[in-house]
DNA sequence: GTCTATAGCCAGATAGAC
DNA sequence: GTCTATCTGGCTATAGAC
């Protein structure tokens, strides 16, 4: 394997600038807001260049959701490292992490409903093979959480499995953190609780 | 007052089919697919006409959202009729009908970003007063079930409004839906669950 | 690979006859 | 108020020089 040469270098790092551009502009304005005019600005490229590296506009959104994919890895990774550690805690941590990243204004919102990008992410190998890495490492802390009395148990796995993952994107935290009521880590708590307790909460 | 006269009713009515059709639309591709000549081609008029009806495809969002308050604010005065029943059980039927609104397809879906959409809907006076009007009810039904020990007295009453809110139009509703694997009663029966028990659920 | 300039398209909104 | 036909602007994507 031929090491990377100094143009290489230069090659990757355009292009984690673009893409953390983009992940800064879906975050701010959702996908379909988001120009590809505005990226090629906010990068300081013009837009020709900028398809040079990505072929369209949904190929910009799938290495987005690739970075952020990789980063919820590697928290994961940092997790796994703990492993004295509950499942249920851990899936507590990645939901606040979630949040966390989201309260940062660097989670990227893509519309559930445009099909063609839903087609271009589909068929994006890597962002599939990300997102079933993630997918199976949060499986698993489920179904050990379910096991141990901590997760209902009633819950089919893939229910609790995708409500984290919604909980992420919840516009709730947007709104309570505009209506400037409470600090940031306040809303995570709170969320944290109506996501794990309900909004009934313990009895 | 002046009767209304047979024109006037034959406006209304069209005027109905037309929202009604926008509705459904909003529903299926939500806002930003969403193209006024389709509207148009859906009820069968040409795009001028429309635009003689409404100033604009945001106008067109609003009245979808006025038709869908108005819908909720009548199944609120249906619980009002049963004075005997608790607070917490209005709050879960209103969170099950409006699952059940979104699975039959008629839950109309405006994006949270588009700031243009948010002002044309913040300066229209009948959505602004429905929406306070289904607040103030839900609202007082929170501060009674938290009083009464049903929901968590220590979450702030507008975390549980936005929250309600928000599983009105909750993703893991249609992913469930898609996956196939549960009938649509047993769908929401699993997201009542997550909502007000919790993903721990009781213990 | 970078740029300027532009093609091509589509959607919101409008003109003007009837 | 309804129609056909059109305007207008903005967006994705590309051509072609350097």
């Amino acid at each position: 394997m031929p090491r990377t040469s100094f143009k290489e270098q230069m090659l990757r790092a355009r292009e984690d600038a673009i893409v953390a551009s983009v992940n800064r502009l879906l975050a701010e304005k959702g996908y379909d807001l988001m120009t590809v005019d505005e990226v090629a600005a906010d990068v300081g490229i013009a837009k020709a260049s900028l398809y040079k590296h990505f072929a369209s506009k949904e190929a910009l959104a799938a290495a987005a959701m690739v970075r952020l994919l990789d980063r919820a890895l590697a928290f994961v990774a940092t997790l796994d490292s703990h492993p004295t550690a509950r499942a249920i805690d851990h899936l507590r941590a990645v939901a606040r992490w979630s949040m966390q990243v989201q309260l940062a204004g660097e989670m990227p919102s893509l519309p559930a409903q445009n099909s063609s990008l839903r087609a271009a992410l589909a068929n994006d190998a890597g962002y599939l093979q990300r997102l079933m890495e993630v997918s199976d490492k949060l499986g698993a802390w489920i179904v050990t959480a379910q096991a141990a009395g901590h997760l209902n148990p009633q819950l089919p796995p893939e229910v609790v499995l995708y409500t984290l993952f919604a909980r992420a994107c919840d516009p709730v935290l947007g709104v309570l953190k505009l209506s400037g009521q409470h600090t940031d880590e306040r809303i995570i708590e709170l969320l944290l609780s109506t996501c794990f307790d309900g909004l009934s909460g313990r009895h």
